[in-house]
RNA sequence: GCUGAUGUGGCUCAAUGGCAGAGCAGUUCACUCGUAAUGAACAGGUUGUCGGUUCGAUUCCGACCAUCAGCUCCA
């Protein structure tokens, strides 16, 4: 029987029923064939032994496509797990999937690989690869699949198998050589079309990431099709972590840790508490002129009654510095690790009119979070840090205004200081099985769950779906970043609250003179400071928008004879509202424009003879070099042009 | 908290079971210089902390502290 097949040019072929999706390919062209990793079928993405036996649309899938590149990674896990076993036969198997750029496999071993043992391992996957083995698909019923791995010895894969068992599907396996490896697939055809790979690391890892578990070791890797893009990719992977703001954020005295004040503590030098004061006095000006928000100002640590009230005692205790014993002491205190119950003490105080709401609460908060001692890490995850809060009370029917309101103002900022590009939306949702975690009915969930979802779609949000990452009190929309490492963060967060209001008795008077509980919305417009700041400093490599940067003028008198005149311009550019130093040092111009560049200044002003005589500066400019004579008039006009429109070079 | 790696002047890094060294940065002196490093001299260290082995430990061993990557957790 013939099928016809439309192709990605929406061509009609015809096949014999039953062809595989690898032959069909090998039809259309044995180039495509040679490169292909997956196929899909439509729009499903499959392997390529699949036979074809319906009509339908067919395009296959090379290393271009992502799916392509998974099912590429995902076989050259499977050539490191052959390997290891080759290499440490006891080493029993977990999962080995393809992540972003690259791929891993978890390892129970008894003895921790070096990264001499991953050389070695590397140099067996090099052979694996020669040997080019044709790599087999087969499926067993569920019981026979379990006497295979329980024969081989592989205790993690018959628990995978026992988790798939009430599904009533068979197990498929694949085998390459003397390897088989419990899969879904998909995988290439053969092991020698992996021909550029690298082992970057080995590191723990919890059995299904669960901290109750075994720890076991993880190789990660990558892999492509050519070495050459192998290399270009561990080079701009070497480039990336020179921007890490780890490291060029003490270099540039953005910020440091004291050994003596303590873990996640970060201290801002000179250049980071102007930044910092530049990001503050921005966000407060913002949402207090164009978005209706309120100033507070509430204290850094609360009795723990308060917490008892808002469910933090409960859900979050561990997570607290908590002052005092509680078995000795009246009085328990606790630095506050939120600011949502301080600001609704300001609510409370007074009556609410349906009339007055919604309610926007803004504060530069500080808090306190006792994270675990390996949690901590640079800018990004303290102890101590500040963040953009805001909590707004509002009616049901305000909901989803005031949602865009946010999502506005979030993307505004974003879009400003230069991160929104960036971003991804993540629509963090409770997890049913998980009761404890969580406050509230599961009738509540599902009603702010929706609410939720209507007011993303509505809004047009492209977002992902993540169960267990709400928090204990409502569902969040969280705003995801990447650092250097490529390691996810939440950089913002939007959270519906339908249960707080309730516990700490806010109520308001509607139309009808009853009483009834608000909505509040918890959100973040451009994070927590100190982490928009690694972010903007790994973003820029330390060379900060003019806008945002500490230093933006530097003025370098080329002899001591024109230090007088550099005072002069340097209370006017001051006037201007330009930040602006001298560097007074006698030493040679070069020296000074190269200590300046180093610093990433945007602008240098030479200032030499010529320049006194002409009543006029010569301005060297980030990136560009020197950029000719001004004014000092003229050059104000341009940086506070630049500055208002919040230019990015 | 867990797995692994690391810890030597302010920074980047050498070296060694027997007096710890370089470059940059710093200080002083000289040079007053035109778009990414002027020269010289000087100073700077209980080798993360505490204990053990040893005639002797910075080096070997142990505990702790801290840093880095990953896991877990999380803004």
């Amino acid at each position: 029987m013939q099928i016809d097949i439309m192709l990605k040019n929406g061509e009609i072929r015809q096949f014999e029923s039953g062809t595989t999706a690898f032959d069909a390919a090998r039809g259309i062209s044995e180039g495509l064939a040679r490169a292909a990793c997956a196929v899909s079928i439509d729009g499903t993405v499959a392997d390529l032994r699949t036979p074809l036996v319906n009509d339908g649309v067919f395009s296959v899938l090379t290393f271009t496509d992502a799916d392509g590149a998974k099912t590429f990674r995902h076989t050259a896990s499977h050539v490191l797990a052959q390997a290891v076993k080759r290499l440490h036969p006891t080493a029993k198997l977990a999962i080995g999937p393809a992540i972003d750029n690259g791929f891993y496999y978890d390892f129970d071993l008894d003895t921790p690989l070096s990264s001499a043992d991953l050389r070695k391992i590397e140099a067996e996957m090099k052979t694996i690869v020669k040997e080019n083995q044709p790599i087999e698909r087969f499926t067993l019923p569920v019981d026979e699949a379990l006497a295979l791995m329980q024969e081989k010895d592989e205790p993690y894969k018959a628990d995978l198998i026992k988790e798939h068992a009430d599904k009533g599907e068979d197990i498929s396996f694949y085998k390459q050589g003397e390897f088989i490896d419990l899969c879904a697939g998909p995988h290439l055809m053969k092991t020698g079309a992996v021909k550029a790979f690298a082992l970057t690391s080995c590191t723990g890892a919890y059995w299904r990431g669960d901290a109750n578990n075994k720890m076991l070791q993880r190789i990660y890797g990558t892999a492509f099709p050519k070495r050459e893009e192998l290399d270009a990719y561990l080079t701009a992977l070497e480039e990336a972590k020179k921007r890490d703001h780890n490291v060029i954020g003490r270099q540039l005295g953005y910020f440091l840790m004291a050994e003596p004040v303590g873990q996640g503590l970060a201290h801002l030098a000179p250049k980071g508490a102007k930044l910092f004061q530049i990001l503050s006095r921005y966000i407060e000006d913002l949402e207090d002129n164009e978005y209706g928000y309120v100033r507070t100002k509430t204290p850094l640590l609360a009795k723990s009654d308060l917490y008892k009230i808002s469910g933090h005692w409960d859900h979050y205790k561990d997570g607290m510095f908590i002052l005092g014993d509680e078995e000795k002491d009246n009085e328990v205190f606790a630095l506050r690790p939120m600011t949502c119950p301080f600001q609704y003490q300001i609510y409370l105080n007074s009556m609410h009119s349906y009339r007055d709401l919604p309610i926007r609460y803004g504060e530069t908060s500080t808090l306190f979070r006792n994270e675990t001692s390996g949690e901590m890490h640079g800018l990004i995850r303290l102890r101590q840090f500040t963040i953009s809060e805001g909590h707004i009370i509002l009616t049901p029917e305000q909901l989803e205004d005031e949602f865009r309101s946010c999502l506005e103002l979030m993307r505004r900022v974003m879009g400003e200081v230069g991160l929104l590009e960036d971003l991804t939306f993540r629509f963090s949702k409770w997890d049913p099985s998980n009761r404890t975690k969580y406050e509230g009915t599961p009738e509540m969930w599902e009603a702010a769950e929706s609410r939720m979802r209507t007011i993303l779609d509505h809004l047009g949000v492209d977002y992902t779906e993540e169960v267990g990452e709400a928090a204990f009190y409502g569902p969040k929309l969280d705003i995801q970043t990447r650092n250097v490492y490529g390691k996810e963060d939440t950089l913002i967060t939007i959270q519906i609250d339908m249960m707080l209001a309730e516990k700490f008795g806010m109520t308001y008077i509607a139309a009808d003179g009853g009483k009834q509980t608000p909505y509040i919305i918890h959100r973040t417009s451009i994070g927590c400071y100190e982490r928009t700041m690694a972010l903007l400093l790994e973003k820029y490599a330390g060379a900060l928008p003019l806008w945002l940067a500490p230093e933006q003028v530097r003025i370098l008198p080329i002899t001591d004879r024109s230090h007088e005149t550099a005072e002069v311009i340097l209370t006017q550019l001051r006037k201007a509202g330009l930040r602006v130093d001298i560097d007074r040092r006698s030493e040679k111009i070069g020296y000074k424009i190269r200590e300046a560049q180093v610093e990433k200044i945007p602008y240098m002003l030479l200032l030499g003879d010529k320049e006194v005589e002409s009543g006029t500066i010569s301005v060297r400019k980030r990136g560009e070099g020197d950029i000719g004579s001004q004014t000092v008039a003229e050059f104000i006009a341009i940086a506070l042009d630049d500055i208002n429109k919040k230019a990015i070079w």
